[in-house]
RNA sequence: GGCGGAGUAGCUCAGUUGGUUAGAGCAGCGGAAUCAUAAUCCGCGUGUCGGGGGUUCAAGUCCCUCCUCCGCUACCA
């Protein structure tokens, strides 16, 4: 048994996220998560909100809210969507909670003492309208490039030029439209990156086994022009962790927060005390996951995220855990794997909040079960390249996938059994040569099943999980029952019983992927439902699991066709609009 | 511009360290069966593996070069 500590990128608090960022985060994380608590690992999986930043204040501020109440709302619609994907969270926190603000500053403090924290004082684009310090993209002015009217301060949309806010030609703020900015010189806390360059560079170059898309995003980052540079971890606003030292005050950086970026990745470890307080457990109880002076050397810990978030996984924040862990007196734990996605597309182009383009997350919901919306995404990952959502390739797939050939096998056997034999596994006959050889299959596709899963290969794991449904469906077929019902009852009897089986063994191994038609599954089979835990050692044993004489009854249909008029009136609503 | 990813059957994609006649699913065509959500099962694929050049006994799989698409480029999270 190891123990797997799963955590998935977090959500950020401003509005609820597309199926992009759901197929890119939360769902592999807790497809994975339960794999490896059925499969018997001691699995702890950790999300959160994350709050704090810009675009929370100026979300709260249109909604007439304060940061605090816009959180709390927020969290709760989110940790509300969340549930409706079954996600199985051991704990969904918050960036904002006092754990974090606790441990943020601890952290930052471990990190001042180790020489890692350099204070700078730079100059920042202050807009007096709007009583803040405005991030670079809430500028916007004249490209001096191309000319473009709307360029914004990081970046011009429209020649890709980069720029620096002062380069603006007619500035003016993009919350207020004010032109009465100013730039004023203000002191930030920079982590000093480049220092742990030839650190983290050995750390990531040890990792031969993660996806290509991880390796090359981090050395991209670690080698680019003159190699990793220092980031500034604060910021002047008043939603976030205060910038403390540990407990002390820290002189000079009075009214300013710590940045998102580093706050956020700390709200890992932050939930898993949250986890351990709702418990209530210890320190000790979080800290033997995170903290390999205090038991976490054998934890295997496997972060989940899409690409954009990569650079900060792989290096700010192992960066900040090494510089924690620098004098010895701590030892914090680095993680072991990062998967990383691509993007989802929506029908050829991007998902878009502005337009209302793509399908968001409650409004999946809203059309079709989780399950549908968990399996079609899963086995369409984007794990090697971006991936496009198409309505016409949803309803193949699910249709086909799970009504066809998952569905329609439960659905066969169920009421064939119950029109011939009655309500209840039958007895007689025993398992022959064809039942041997299904054994044999599914012994097989099993260990590459998970196999799969232990190398996160989720593509992988569906089309295997498939091919184990449709040998059901083969065996089905060739030991025609509602044939030899008329010779050889016996024969048919074994081969429902057997049928049966193949029921329970798939609810639990298709569990991960669509956990409320397992569960239905179980229950139709008058199971109790921790027979999702009895994954099998032995395929032979797990499908003598129901003995005859045991009762059952024919499930409702478990997966509804999408018909043609019901995709086109989908793909019509969510086309948004330009 | 720089860096990275991708370019394999109509569509979506697999193809370990180069090695038998390049594979799977979907769609399509033909057949079997009739228990089932008209579902299932069986059979059928000569595709310049983006173009060109090279290394090798042997390349989709390594090297060079060119073309196309996409992403990132560091205070948006």
């Amino acid at each position: 048994m190891t123990r797997i500590l799963v955590t998935s990128a977090l959500p950020y608090i401003n509005g609820i996220k597309h199926l992009g960022n759901l197929v890119g985060s939360q769902l592999p994380a807790d497809a994975y998560s339960r794999v490896m608590r059925q499969r018997g690992h001691e699995v702890l999986f950790i999300c959160a909100t994350d709050e704090h930043g810009t675009p929370t204040e100026l979300a709260a501020a249109k909604a007439g809210k304060t940061p605090a109440e816009f959180c709390d709302e927020m969290h709760g619609v989110q940790a509300g969507i969340a549930d409706g994907f079954r996600m199985s969270f051991d704990h969904f926190g918050r960036s904002s909670s006092a754990r974090n603000h606790r441990l943020t500053q601890h952290l930052a403090a471990r990190l001042a003492e180790a020489g890692l924290i350099e204070e700078v004082s730079e100059k920042q684009v202050y807009s007096k309208a709007d009583g803040r310090f405005l991030p670079d993209r809430y500028i916007e002015g004249e490209c001096p490039n191309c000319g473009y009217a709307k360029a914004r301060g990081d970046q011009c949309e429209n020649c890709t030029k980069q720029l620096d806010p002062t380069d603006l030609i007619n500035p003016y703020s993009a919350i207020s439209g004010s032109t009465d900015l100013e730039v004023r010189e203000t002191k930030h806390l920079h982590l000093r990156q480049s220092a742990m360059r030839s650190k983290l560079t050995e750390w990531i170059e040890s990792k031969s086994d993660w996806p290509i898309l991880t390796t090359s995003i981090a050395k991209k980052w670690l080698n680019d022009g003159d190699g990793l540079q220092d980031r500034g971890i604060t910021r002047d606003l008043d939603w976030g962790v205060p910038v403390r030292k540990g407990e002390a005050e820290w002189p000079g950086m009075e009214g300013k927060v710590f940045y998102v970026w580093f706050d956020a990745p700390i709200a890992y470890i932050a939930a898993t005390a949250e986890w351990a307080d709702a418990e209530g457990l210890d320190d000790a109880a979080w800290e033997r996951w995170w903290r390999d002076d205090k038991g976490a050397q054998d934890v295997r810990y496997v972060e989940f995220m899409a690409k954009d978030n990569i650079p900060f996984h792989t290096l700010s924040f192992p960066a900040t855990m090494m510089g924690a862990s620098a004098d010895g007196a701590e030892s914090w734990h680095l993680v072991d794997y990062v998967k990383g996605f691509n993007w989802l597309n929506y029908e050829g182009g991007k998902f878009s909040t502005s337009s209302g383009r793509g399908v968001f997350m409650d409004q999946a919901l809203e059309i079709l079960p989780s399950d549908y919306w968990r399996w079609w995404l899963l086995a369409n990952a984007p794990e090697s390249a971006d991936t496009d959502f198409t309505w016409e390739a949803f309803q193949a797939g699910v249709n086909k996938d799970l009504a066809d050939v998952l569905g329609n096998f439960v659905s066969r056997v169920t009421k064939f059994c119950r029109s011939r034999f009655g309500e209840e596994v039958p007895s007689d006959g025993a398992y022959g040569e064809a039942e041997t050889a299904v054994i044999a299959e599914i012994s097989r596709r099993l260990k590459a099943y998970e196999a799969h899963w232990d190398a996160i290969e989720i593509r992988k794991a569906a089309a295997e999980l498939r091919g184990i449904w449709v040998a059901g469906n083969e065996y089905l077929q060739a030991a025609a029952p509602w044939a030899a019902f008329k010779t050889d009852p016996d024969r048919a009897a074994a081969t429902v019983r057997f049928a049966l089986n193949l029921t329970r063994l798939y609810a639990i191994l298709s569990r991960p992927f669509v956990p409320d038609a397992a569960d239905a599954m179980i229950a139709a089979l008058k199971l109790p439902a921790e027979t999702a835990q009895d994954w099998p050692g032995d395929v032979a044993a797990a499908l003598e699991a129901l003995p005859g004489g045991h009762a059952f009854e024919v499930p409702d249909v478990l997966f509804a066709k999408i018909t043609d008029e019901a995709r086109e009136a989908m793909a019509a609503r969510f086309a948004g609009q330009d």
